[in-house]
DNA sequence: CATTGTGAATGGGTTCACAGCG
DNA sequence: CGCTGTGAACCCATTCACAATG
């Protein structure tokens, strides 16, 4: 928490109007929590060899990474893990409060509601919604669903900046639908479809699916090889 | 146990000795989805382009990701839904019931085991664990909430081969190498953290936190660019 | 003759290896 | 001297464009 804001600029390295690799930035939250908890552990210095252990990566990638967002890192010594989180942060945007609507109140809806994770992260979540009537206007923590019919209206009065859409896949497109039009730009999704929208919104997708059917390609690829004899190797 | 072979093979195109490439195996399951969908509604044949608009992607790319599987398609007309649907089923390995446990029966661990959407892929949930005493013996379902003192001795039991890990940071890696140990080789984490696993082991992430913070990233650069004027772009 | 299947071209991402520097 | 920062090499993924073909 704090967040305070980076006290020394200037320093001749403010590369913040770089854009960052796609996949260098989805690394980036990974080195975060990495370093948040050095930082948890009172360790003030690492190298890239370390930190990239912790992040399962390889040092040269990490460092590589870490250069896209400025110059930072001491030569013979390594980098100062409270300045990284820092950058890391600030980069990121999670030095302002995103206020996170999520729709659809069903199991998933409802346990991501009460995950704890979103807020310590910066993430509050403002508003749940949900079209089912039995549902609606019944507590999880603090929060009270609210009529997916208001959709528009509460957006607006919640101020939410980010929606997590966590409903059947029948009804996710029409769903994201009105969410654009509301203005939000930044969705996260459970539903498994694929989502049409206007270029300038960000869709990020999470498939229970699509994960447990990639590990069953190689899970039946294994089988195939050491066929016969189940792993067993229980020591 | 069942794990029934796969009937009609010998067409000329076994190409299964082929590795795939793993960006192409992630897309797999996004074009089944897409095939089954048109199988529901009864479309029999489909062009490279209706099912690349289907999918999200390119025409070109969706044709060298189904190459990888064989040389199915008529040149001229397209491919067959079913048949296609059924390739990829094959390969993926969901001709097979996957006998999945969930570890970790909190929010989201019992949100998961409620989740009708694995039976009807072919992944069928076996098992359920928590350390907590309050929540061992409840049911989910028609699932009981198992010690996870007793998770070698079920796993066995219930010939599980692939496990989901929905339990706190704190404890992942400790119960990621007892699953290991125990003869687990697929597991799909939602915890935040990076699993260590011996290299026989697959292991794949779900993780909402650092989806949230990429996503914030790209709202905190569409937000400079237009600054001052916020979306408020309601149709 | 519309559409697949695929070499060739292009573009990113990762790794290597070392120059640069505290 | 040790570790960072980075050009160059390598490798994989995507796109292009067209020859192959039912």
């Amino acid at each position: 928490m704090s967040v305070p804001d980076h006290p020394e600029t200037a320093s001749g390295t403010e590369e913040s109007g770089r854009k960052i690799p796609p996949a260098s930035l989805a690394r980036l939250p990974i080195y975060l929590r990495a370093l948040n908890a050095m930082l948890a552990d009172s360790v003030e210095r690492v190298s890239s060899e370390e930190l990239a252990e912790a992040a399962g990566v390889k040092s040269a990638m990490l460092r590589k990474d870490l250069s896209y967002l400025g110059s930072f890192g001491t030569r013979g010594v390594g980098y100062d893990v409270q300045f990284v989180s820092q950058k890391i942060s600030a980069l990121l945007g999670l030095s302002q409060e995103w206020r996170v609507a999520i729709v659809g109140a069903g199991n998933l809806g409802r346990a991501l509601a009460r995950y704890s994770g979103f807020a310590s992260r910066g993430f509050e979540v403002v508003a749940v919604f949900d079209a089912d009537e039995r549902i609606v206007g019944t507590r999880i923590g603090w929060l009270t669903v609210s009529n997916a019919d208001n959709l528009e209206f509460e957006l607006e009065r919640t101020q939410t900046n980010m929606a997590v859409l966590a409903v059947p896949a029948a009804v996710a497109q029409q769903l994201c639908d009105r969410l654009v039009a509301a203005g939000v730009t930044s969705i996260l999704s459970f539903a498994p479809v694929v989502l049409q929208v206007p270029p300038h919104v960000q869709v990020r997708k999470v498939d229970m699916g699509t994960e447990l059917q990639i590990l069953a390609y190689h899970a039946q690829r294994a089988q195939e090889t050491e066929s016969g004899s189940r792993a067993r190797s229980a020591q």
